[in-house]
RNA sequence: GAGCCAUUAGCUCAGUCGGUAGAGCACCGGACUUUUAAUCCGGGCGCCCGGGGUUCGAAUCCCCGAUGGCUCACCA
């Protein structure tokens, strides 16, 4: 048995009480003569349109269409809550207007039932701006009840694994999901304005590159092969500016068989932008400007509130090298110390260090433990390692690190960019430092792209590159918790036995 | 993967010391022609997450499992 055959539904072959009374008045609009459901039905308002615009609109005839979530009878007339996509009004209906058999109809329908309404608009004694029904039709038959009404759906697992039901029930849920479209639509619109193409590319691949992560693994029928589903689009974007698309970017899914948590799902959205002729400087201006803009699309302002604390996002951010974040945070200085001496230092604060480790790991190390829990930010992270940043420019003045940046907000890594690495010798022996850590056991290290490789030695342009996680943006922006929030349908178990 | 917590009616939740199941909403019947968590009267809901065990007796105690949440680990 799987959820869609228990919980709120209480299973396909047991009908409840009220799933067996509802299907008894299925029949009973058959009898009658009505499919119970209906066609195309034209509607003339939405809610909120007789609600903006009520003034214009009193005494007129209007069509709606709905789902009925609430119902408040008073025996020859009664209301009703009609939510549509736009929100939610109040029908009545008296005996008097439509006659007996229409309001013996009326009185059939249930919570949950989508009907058409013609009626007029009025205003109740009260003040609520109501349609006065005049005809409705049924136009599709709820079988199963609504959440309750007041206190909503709550069960998470349910509101997760049943969307639709929270969605009707919990109307700020909607609100999310709206201002996740409109954040995605913004960024398309930020970047189309300043000139970057919008591309595809495969989620396909043979070889899975652009990020350490593990991949899924799916096979190709007709070719008897294995495929991986992409864990970045980077390699093919870059092979993009070999071409000669000078400014492009994706938007889309990226897939990694890694662990779930609130801030990790497997499937998850991006924003990847490359532009040539720019470097990690140019692709860090970008990105204070997108933030900044998109905080003001959806919240109005650059400051933005985040489970009770206020991050500007207003440019610009302040830079912080990786190893200057680790001295003002966990009051060691790194810097200048070779391998040995940075794995002892690490020992010494409590950090286990696997054998052969070095100083990149050492740096990686204190900045989990020590300095990401603490960048509020927004911040600019810079100056990564060379030996975890495979596909970022050497700095030009210290080739032991990168001309990289990570944007951290509230303490998560918002996206990662770089100056991109455009020497084919240095991103060659980079891989094969990969492929070394590959066979060590590091089943997360990149693979070898030769392709990538005779990509580049046709010359790509020096380049600046950006990825943005996109989930989390959505949470920053509508003070979401966790990912599960602005996911409309985030991974899970299936429901066993 | 580990720890903690949760799972009882369609939904939201109570359930005492281990004595065999409750409330509100929803539903059903009745009253009510401007209510809005409508109101009033009457009604019955159940694989107490699943499987074992202890016990005369288990929603309750013990063990195993499932799913979810949180924390940690893993991971960008």
């Amino acid at each position: 048995m799987n959820v869609g055959e228990e919980g709120a539904t209480g299973g396909m072959d047991e009908l409840n009480d009220q799933m067996l009374i509802r299907r008894q008045k299925l029949e009973d609009w058959r009898d009658e003569g009505i499919d119970p459901y209906g066609h195309r039905y034209e509607r003339t308002h939405v809610a909120r349109d007789i609600l903006n615009a009520f003034d214009e609109l009193e005494g007129e005839i209007v069509s709606i269409a709905g789902r009925i979530t609430a119902k408040r009878g008073h025996g020859k007339a009664s209301f009703a809550d009609l939510l549509d996509g736009s929100g939610t009004i109040q029908l009545f209906i008296r005996i008097n207007t439509v006659g007996e058999e229409l309001y013996t109809q009326y009185q059939r329908l249930d919570l949950g039932d989508v009907i058409g309404v013609v009626g007029s608009v009025f205003r109740t004694r009260q003040g609520e701006i109501s349609v006065e029904i005049h005809e409705f039709s049924l136009l599709s038959k709820a079988l199963r009840p609504l959440p309750e009404k007041w206190h909503g759906l709550k069960d998470v697992d349910l509101r997760y694994r049943m969307r639709y039901l929270d969605l009707i029930a919990n109307p700020q849920v909607r609100d999310v999901f709206i201002a996740r479209s409109r954040i995605i639509q913004g960024i398309r619109e930020f970047l189309l304005k300043r000139g970057y193409l919008e591309v595809e590319t495969p989620m396909l691949n043979v070889i899975p590159g652009g990020a350490n992560a593990r991949p899924f693994v799916t096979h190709h029928n007709a070719l008897d092969m294995d495929l991986y589903m992409r864990i970045a689009p980077e390699l093919y974007l870059k092979r993009l500016l070999v071409g000669g698309l000078e400014k492009v970017f994706e938007i889309g899914k990226n897939f990694r068989n890694e662990g779930i948590s609130t801030k990790h799902n497997p499937e998850y959205t991006s924003v990847e932008v490359y532009e040539a002729y720019g470097d990690a400087n140019t692709m860090m201006a970008l990105t204070e400007e997108l933030f900044a803009y998109l905080a003001e699309l959806i919240c109005g302002t650059t400051r933005v509130e985040f489970q009770g604390n206020i991050i500007d996002l207003a440019p610009p951010w302040p830079r912080l090298t990786m190893l200057d974040a680790i001295k003002q945070y966990a009051g060691v200085d790194l810097r200048g110390l070779d391998d040995q001496e940075a794995v002892r230092v690490a020992k010494e604060r409590g950090m286990e260090m696997p054998a052969g480790a070095g100083k990149a790991q050492a740096i990686n190390e204190f900045f989990d433990n020590f300095v990401e829990p603490n960048l509020t930010g927004p911040v600019f992270i810079t100056e990564h390692p060379v030996e975890i940043s495979p596909l970022a420019k050497r700095k030009a003045d210290d080739p032991t690190v990168t001309e990289r940046f990570e944007p951290f907000i509230v303490g998560w890594e918002m996206g990662n960019g770089f100056t991109e690495l455009n020497d084919p010798i240095d991103q060659k022996e980079r891989f094969q430092e990969q492929v070394e850590q590959r066979k060590a056991g590091d089943d997360e290290a990149h693979m070898m792209d030769e392709d990538y490789i005779i990509a580049l030695e046709h010359g790509m342009p020096p380049a600046g590159g950006l990825g943005v996680g996109i989930d989390r943006l959505v949470m920053l922006l509508t003070d979401s918790p966790s990912i599960r929030d602005v996911l409309l349908f985030p991974h899970m178990r299936p429901r066993s036995e």
